[in-house]
DNA sequence: TATGAATGAGATTTCATTCAT
DNA sequence: TATGAATGAAATCTCATTCAT
């Protein structure tokens, strides 16, 4: 009988107010974000996104959360596919990956670890956890398999696969920053970085050396 | 019997309470930072610091350039050293710079530079002609350098020189989130980093690609 | 246990706080009066103010208007009475009217426009255009009424009906300001300006002389 | 010996402070405008100024006193002229003084009153008693002897002089105020009214009336 | 659930006044 | 005298949070 034309459903509400606040937070950042800014984005009344976040600093865990909590899934299961060699994996579903992360999301949660880390050592254990040490695993898994299989040199990358992912982080900020002063082709430099690597693994171990 | 109020240092001052903000800038963040932290930090009363900066964000300005204008003659005279050939210098000189990152506060500006970065469009205009695009052409002249030497072979690093640079970003903002969780040994990392970058300019064309 | 804090009454707030605002400013000037001051006459919260009027100074033109509007209309109406000879208008609602000036709340808007006039001229030409040159045409209206009447000469009155009501002004501020050294009786004062103006007005054109 | 080509007479300076000080409150307000401020126009340190005026209240008070203090004798001296007859008095001195008025620094005082007058009663006491009363008392006894004379009749003007110079404060105020708006020719505007004054006061006792 | 008016603690900013020099 | 750096109390303004409805 009555009026329910427009009640959305009430699960997806958190969801839709996490998105608001994630947007606004990558846009304004936290601090300068106002909680009345998120209730107006996500249509709906600061009354009531108390009810679902007790203060602001639970909506920015949320937001936190629901950047990594998809994601770690996805990640753990990336980790091996035994059909290709190592070299095959980095040039295909590796590249592939971090090709996908410029364009994606990833540039909120690396605003917010940044800018609210600090303050939250708690999110910050649960990132590392979650996604970084994760992250770091798989990579030296990989290297390691690629060295077992006679592909790869045994090399000091084994130790520090940072340098793996780097120009993936360098990328993120350096487009949200100065994406208006120099537009770049992360595709490519991507493509270079890989075969830049893949050129030190593969080396006649012979020759070469590092400092 | 001591204390003296009326320190009259009126040259000194600004430079201190920059000092202190920027001290602060890099602990809490900006918005964080009340500018009464700033003065009891600076040793100064509230009401001193509007005679110096007239709003918070000219502090934050005065920060940033507090900690751009003394680095960029530095960064022109590191330029061209041309005694050494350009693998030389990568070994040499570059390497040293780069691993005096990670423990300068360098931080503080790339965190700044993400936080407040997007709503402060002239300080980043302003960050990239004087730090980024300045840093970037250096590279690329060194690149050229060793090019014309017949040391390195032309590669799409001339192209992307902010992959020499990317483990830095990342070493900088990764110990400073996660020092914690684990302690990066930049050195090595930045070693290894080097080793690879000159591996790559100096592999025979021949062999090689990119993806 | 009464006192109930939240009284929902969104719609006659904002006229409240004007009201207080009104009554604060007339006393002690603008600059003199603290918002937390009108806060507290208002039985507000000093936030709430900040909810209907973003600045003092909105709250200013928001009293300023609050005075003027209601009176527009109030002057248009009183323009023509045709039942009435412009001699019987002047000494009957005319008079009636003036006399009822120094009584109200004029002072208010006064002392207002005179402090803070200079600073806000888009204040001022929102005066000027509703009230002044509104107030000047009617009179001018009415005495060319007078003349075409016969009732009245030609006079420079046309030119300068300013003269008609600037014993208004004077005495609403004289009582203002000299109300405890001298009780001015404006009724007679009034009377006898009327007196004087239609004596000026009806008087045999062949004497008299302007210089 | 010594640079003393640049010192001022040090007697000169309060005069020079308080015309700052009247220039800037005449414009701004007295609570708009900053003790800096006068102190910069004046071309004087702050700390100088407190030398010569304890507080800013001080200040006023000497800017009130300096307008007030040179009119007083000025005002005195312009009462009796034996040589002429009342009519020609109103004609000739009356009116150029009046006429002088809206082109004086009166304003400044007229705003200052105005404003700053309910919070200083002291101040308010002194220009009635100086200024306002005397003013009235001048007039009536012009009147009286007009009325001794045989020249007027007597009437209620000699009750309400309030009248006869009704029109120079709204000039005054008028004129600040609506300058940009209107331009009133306070000249023609004055002779007016002196005019329509004398009809009155000249005019036959057994005709007109008052209300 | 849902609203949004209302609060109040705390932030930024202003400025008359002081005082070492 | 003369300076102007420095102070601090008080003003304006902001915003996360509450709560009557």
């Amino acid at each position: 009988m009555a009026q329910r034309r427009f009640r959305r459903r009430k699960d997806a509400r958190p969801g839709e107010i996490t998105a608001a606040a994630a947007a606004l937070f990558a846009e304004k950042g936290y601090a300068a974000t106002r909680v009345d800014d998120v209730a107006r984005r996500a249509g709906v009344s600061k009354g009531l996104m108390y009810l679902y976040f007790r203060t602001k600093e639970e909506l920015l865990k949320s937001v936190i959360r629901s950047f990594i909590e998809p994601r770690i899934e996805a990640l753990r299961q990336r980790i091996e596919e035994p059909e290709l060699s190592a070299e095959e994996f980095l040039r295909g579903p590796f590249l592939q990956f971090i090709r996908a992360l410029p364009n994606s999301p990833v540039h909120v949660i690396v605003k917010l670890m940044v800018t609210e880390g600090p303050r939250h050592p708690e999110l910050v254990a649960y990132y590392w956890n979650n996604v970084v040490s994760l992250g770091l695993d798989t990579l030296r898994r990989l290297l390691q398999r690629g060295v077992d299989n006679g592909e790869f040199r045994s090399s000091a990358l084994q130790e520090f696969p940072h340098l793996m992912i780097a120009p993936v982080l360098f990328a993120v900020l350096y487009s949200s920053l100065f994406g208006k002063h120099e537009k770049l082709d992360t595709d490519r430099m991507f493509a270079e970085h890989v075969g830049i690597l893949i050129e030190s693994l593969k080396r006649d171990p012979r020759r070469g050396d590092t400092g």
